[in-house]
This record gives structure tokens, sequence and C-alpha cells, in this order.
DNA sequence: GGCGAATGAATGACGATTCATTCAGCCGCC
DNA sequence: GGCGGCTGAATGAATCGTCATTCATTCGCC
């Protein structure tokens, strides 16, 4: 435990080299931290049963401070989510761009979609289990992450059947269900076994049974 | 409260009739009754919201009644969770015997799936939601339920395969996933949408695009 | 010396669980 | 047939631990 202490302090002082104002590079460290530490905290025993002071021992903090960078605990799932939330949109509308066949547009995404979760399995976990705790959650969750996520995939979807490629007689909205709660699945399996699991070749497999079914 | 509490009690009375041993009868219902009640609570509240003294008083018994029946809060979530399990591992295998169309079989067992769910909102919501609290759960939930749950359609894929109407080149495994995980989250989609669902359509179609694909 | 950041012990609330007590039906005895 | 006492189910108020959160104090830098 004192050596987690230390070698936090460590690396909180010496971000903080040649800044004039000590707020950005020192303050975003130790927010990210911290929500680091809740990341691995709560992918291991889970919200709560995870104690504020665990997430602070193991960010090397003391628990009030985690109060200085979060309102509360709940804060803490929220702003994790946030986070990743913002990049996996920005970098799947990137990986968008300049792309037009829409097979290879929805196997961009899924390979996005599992190789991120399977680079960090912590926040893997924290995704499939952690932030689905409840109701009211996992409605928040969807209405701003899954709206904008299945967006995205619909919106290939929709291109396709225009472009002739895709049936035009399946909702465009009903197959991104499927095309996204197969990732989904694909992505919790991973995250609940031990076994490795090559991402990349589901992800591929996903999109071909999506797109030609299992049929002969 | 005081209806419910009266009610509950003309039921275990009466249940009681001309039995030599009062315990069947009696035990059986009122068990049930506040197992009832757990899945009413834990859907709207969430489990870790939920108090034990609130199951209780939508049972219509004392806080220390629960524990006359349950080990404890835990055992009411795990106990909700095996006893559907079972139910719904016996139907799916009964809609199993004397089909064989693979089609077909996939179809039933995705009705069935999505039908049973719809039937109950609140037992819905604690199978989509509560029971995936941790990843400790999760895996148990995994070990027991989705083992002999896969099984029963990753048969269905196989058999398909030897006879030749479904690919030999995708593993049936990976199919199995991809089509529980499609039914998966357009249950998710249904606990948390307040719009109606054709649940049955939402089946046949999952099944449409797991067989043929999107490709036109 | 003064400032903001960080600390961590103390607080307060909350809620699962326990257990001393009540209650109701039933039995055997008179 | 009626009565006192037995049994075990049910009660719910009190207990006990557990944390989230606060805040008076300390620290370390300019």
């Amino acid at each position: 435990m004192a050596g987690v202490s230390t070698s936090a302090m460590r690396a909180t002082s010496s971000a903080r080299r040649l800044s004039v104002v000590r707020q950005p590079a020192g303050v975003g460290d130790k927010r990210d931290l911290i929500l680091k530490a809740a990341t691995k905290v709560f992918a291991r025993h889970g919200f709560f049963q995870s104690q504020v002071a665990d997430v602070a021992s193991v960010a090397g903090v003391a628990a009030g401070t985690v109060y200085l960078y979060f309102k509360g605990k709940d804060d803490l799932l929220v702003s994790i989510f946030e986070r990743s939330m913002r990049d996996v949109l920005a970098e799947g509308r990137a990986a968008m761009a300049g792309v037009d066949g829409p097979a290879e547009r929805l196997r961009r995404i899924a390979r996005l979609h599992l190789e991120r979760l399977g680079r960090d399995k912590d926040l893997a976990v924290v995704f499939q289990v952690e932030l689905r705790h409840t109701v009211k959650f996992m409605e928040r969750f969807s209405e701003t992450f899954l709206q904008d996520y299945f967006a995205l995939i619909r919106a290939a979807i929709v291109d396709a059947q225009q472009q002739g490629v895709f049936r035009k007689d399946v909702s465009a909205t009903t197959a991104t269900k499927i095309f996204f709660g197969a990732l989904d699945e694909m992505a919790t399996n991973f995250v609940l076994s031990r076994r490795r699991h090559d991402l990349r070749a589901e992800a591929d497999a996903v999109v071909d049974l999506f797109i030609n079914g299992v049929k002969r």
C-alpha cells in the first residue's frame, strides 16, 4: 500500500514540471489516476461492493481527495462511462470517413467495438457489467451512448439498402439491434471467459453472418 | 398495506385446510409470495436499492419472515433466477421435441425466449438487468443457465449443418453466440423502452436475418 | 507567510440481520 | 366437551457493521 502511494506521488509531481498554471497537467493527471483506479476496482469487485476508500488507495490518494475531483461515488461510474463514450464515438465516426462499401463499414465498426474492449479488460468489464446496474442507469446509457452508436450502425445499413446491396424488406432498426446484440454478446462472452479470444476474427464472423446468414 | 397483509394471511390459512402436516402447501405459498414480491421490488428499484423490508411489506409479511424462507437478500435473487431457469429449460426442451426443420426449431426458441419475457416485464427486468450485477454472479449465471441454453441452440445449428441446410464454414459456437446475442438485445430493448413491442414478430425477424443475412 | 491542495479521522445514515416476544392452532387430559 | 399448555410460525424493534461523505488540520510550494 505504501508502495502504491509513493509511486502515485512520483507520477503526479513529475507530470507537473514546467507548467505556469499548475491546474491543467496536475489536475488532469490526478483525475485520470482516480478514474483508472476506479475502473480497476469496480471491475474486480463490482460497483456496490467497492469502497471509495479502496479506489482512493489504489489511486494512491486519500479518501477525501476523491471528493475534490468527483461529486461522489456515482460520479465515478458516470465519468468512466462518459469519457470512454466520447472516445468511442469520435473514433467510430473517424473510422467511417472515407469508407464506402457497406460491408467494409460494418467490419470497421465491429472490429473497433471488440478491439477497443479487448485492449482494456477492466474497462470492458465495467462496460459489459457494471454500467448495467439499474434500469435508470441503463436508460441513461441508452439515451446517450447507444442512441448515437446505433445511429452510426444504422446509417451504414440504410446506405447499403439504398444502394441495393442489402435487402429492403428488413427494418434497418431491427437489423441494427441484431448487429449490436451480436457484438455485445461477443464482448460479454470475452469478459466472462478466461480463454483468449481472437476478437478481430470474431468481429469478422459477426459481420459475415450478419450479411450472408447461415443458410448454405 | 393492511389489505395485502390480510389477503396474504387468508391465502395461507386457506391453503392449510385438511393437511395433517401443515408444511407443504402453506410453505410453498408463502415462499412464492415473497419471491414474486422480490421480483417486483427488484425490478422497480434495482437490487441494491431495494430493502428487504420493502420486499416483505409487498409480500404482506414482516421483515423477519423473509429469513424463515431465504438465507438472505442474495438468496432471493438467486432463487428467482433458479426457479425461472428450471421452467425455461424444461419448456425449451419440450418445444424442441418433434420439430425437425432447423429453421422451425430456431423460430420456436426465439419465440419462446421473447414471449416468455414479454409475459412478465418485472421478471424480464430482473433477467436483463438485475441478474447481471457482478462478474461473479454472471459467471454463475453463465455456467448453469447459459451453458444449457446455448447447448439447446447449438444442437439445432449443428443438426442443420449436418443436414447440409446451414453453411459448415461458420463455427456453430460462434453462430450460437450471435443468435443468442441478437435475442438478448431484443429483450433488453424491450425492457428499456416504453413502447409496445411485437415480440413474436421480432423473434421471427431475428431468425430470418440469422438464416438469410441482410444481403440482397 | 500565505495559499490551495491533500489528508484521514470522525460522523451519520442506512439497512441487513437477529432474537425476544407474541400469537394461533392443536393436543391430551380431566 | 372444555381447558391449560405446547409448538413452531410470525413479528418487528433493536443491534451492529459498514461505508459514503465531511471538514478541521496539515503539508508543500511560491
